[in-house]
DNA sequence: TGGCGCGCCGTAAACGTTTACGACGTTGCT
DNA sequence: AGCAACGTCGTAAACGTTTACGGCGCGCCA
């Protein structure tokens, strides 16, 4: 790079006292003279010495820091960014009392996200990674657990044996969402989803099947709407509804951001939402922030989950004794909005 | 960490070579039997051998990767930020080729940026640096410039001397509105702004008034609107336009999201957007695709942006010979929606 | 007074690479 | 035959840090 900054070297040569010493003194560890370190520190503050991270990571093999791993595919920008945001803010708040970087590690939709781990893992960029859009069975999960890397993982998955993970609870707000339809008197309630989400499609469908039976309803299976996530996938979305011969009165979208191409489907139709259909989507997010009548959604704490994983992940570094891998369902609660409907 | 991994040794211990001949056939420098080199990369493949890379780093002092520093703060999630994705995109399509990794540290709103970034630096934790979200006067440039850091900018700035940056054509798009609204017979013509985002309101101001001079038309301070861009600024927005004496005809919002509340304002005023007022938005943005009429605003190719932010700071790291630092407007282009109004 | 313990510090090895330098054997030329 | 040139490879130093180990001086107790 540069002429390289001032080192310990250097730091201990103006001071008079050896390297060790410095070291020592810096790090709290060892004894040293309570009078000498201050005199280090205050060198090593006006001398601007920061220690070098490569040095460091080579001698105690430990890098002091930890990635985020995230895909970014143009499907997923609209939504994924404000997630990993929120992520990013609640992670720092944990790490960063604890002398840990946060980095996050974007892989572009053209990467083998398992290959872009390996590397990450092997060329030691961290000490810990958290693993997100896991799939349904996950080669990366296996990979971790066999190389004994520290991860704990968001979103559930089949593979490896028992590992830490933490996800959104589905299985609740389907729940909670079928159950508001039900009490409103809808008795034909829709799923819709996006092709692509293999895992949570899954997790979708079975939730959705549960709480209809919960309630005693039928489960219909031409009331389970597949649509591409692109663009249009909205209104594709909206048309099937329409199209249905018996048309369903509550609809429950999996992922939120289809409900804007449907509600632009339903005005073309002369339509409502929130009035000739009721509508609840997953997540709440920006982009459908604007829509009229707000779309009745659930939430999160972004930064509490952070929080949440940041703790895991430490407590796993630190080494994990015995106990079971903590998985979670991370809760979440109703935003209403006016996308509902009372059945008559 | 783990337990470590196949070093250079073990690998050349199997091979019967010194680690020398390991590094120059792996590497590709200096001379080297092509069998024997042959036989290293098999037999690397073969036990999985990965160059440590704090080794590396500690010796050549280049760490292979780059990193974009990003300021996550509550309000810009709000307004959901699908910036940093598309770039990082971009990004990784042209460093990926050489060799070159990508980081992203996301500095929580709590941090102080300069010293979030003097600590990156310091930790020699990239090659070179993305510097966003830059002030008017901006400490972190000054710095860089000084350490010699090869970095370029994302947003102009005052500070330092001439060096490498890339924003947003700001002047382009206000010009442009201007000449749009101009054209369809407006004359009394609003700017808002949030009260954050220094850098741009005045750039937006600057290019306001330009834009009106070169029209002819006076420039009336009271038409210039500024407002928090938290929750609510949207709505504030709203009524600060109908409360105007002799209320203006058009609007350009530089922070396209605050349309938002000014559509639910106008809406509560039982007016419409794209009649009783002709607004154009700054930036296409997620969270406003779902109004109707749909906003006229101006967009980019965040992946093109991002292909040219690394094409520049590559050319920094190999080292600029004499020439000028690039310093460039990113053009945008217009994407017309419904909210625009012809004044008859 | 001799010895022991203790607080503080210096010395040097180690982490895993890259690379300058020189050695060695072979070839080719004079 | 002698010498230079060349291709190939081994040796060892360096990058900056942490830390095990031992040493030095001092005080305390027997």
């Amino acid at each position: 790079m540069e002429r390289r900054g001032v080192g310990i070297r250097e730091l201990a040569r103006q001071l008079n006292i050896s390297i060790g010493t410095v070291s020592r003194a810096l790090n709290g560890r060892g004894e040293v003279n309570p009078q000498t370190r201050i005199r280090v520190q205050e060198a090593a503050e006006r001398l601007g010495y920061v220690p070098n991270q490569s040095g460091r990571t080579l001698r105690q093999g430990s890098t002091r820091s930890i990635a985020l791993m995230m895909r970014i595919s143009s499907d997923r920008m609209a939504s994924g960014e404000t997630f990993f945001m929120g992520l990013s803010e609640g992670l720092q708040d944990t790490l960063a009392p604890l002398g840990l970087d946060l980095v996050l590690l974007p892989s572009g939709p053209s990467h083998d996200m398992f290959e872009f781990l390996r590397r990450a893992v092997e060329r030691q960029i961290a000490d810990g990674f958290i693993v997100t859009d896991t799939q349904r069975t996950d080669p990366r999960i296996d990979y971790l657990i066999r190389r004994r890397i520290p991860f704990v993982a968001l979103g559930r998955s089949l593979s490896g044996g028992p590992h830490p993970w933490v996800d959104l609870d589905f299985e609740g707000v389907v729940d909670d969402a079928v159950a508001r339809f039900v009490k409103a008197g809808h008795r034909r309630i829709a799923l819709g989803l996006s092709v692509r989400a293999v895992n949570n499609r899954v997790v979708a469908e079975e939730a959705y099947r549960k709480a209809l039976a919960g309630h005693g309803l039928p489960f219909d299976p031409a009331l389970v709407l597949r649509v591409p996530n692109a663009e249009g996938g909205g209104q594709e979305l909206g048309s099937a509804v329409l199209a249905l011969p018996d048309r369903p009165t509550a609809l429950f979208v999996a992922q939120e951001t289809l409900a804007i191409g449907l509600y632009r489907r339903f005005a073309e139709a002369g339509l409502a939402v929130g009035r000739d259909l009721s509508l609840i989507g997953f997540r709440r997010n920006p982009s459908c922030q604007s829509l009229t009548p707000a779309l009745t959604c659930y939430d999160l704490s972004l930064q509490k989950l952070g929080a949440r994983l940041a703790d895991i992940l430490v407590a796993e570094i630190a080494g994990r004794e015995e106990a079971a891998a903590p998985q979670e369902l991370w809760p979440m609660h109703l935003v209403p909005g006016g996308s509902e409907t009372v059945r008559g």
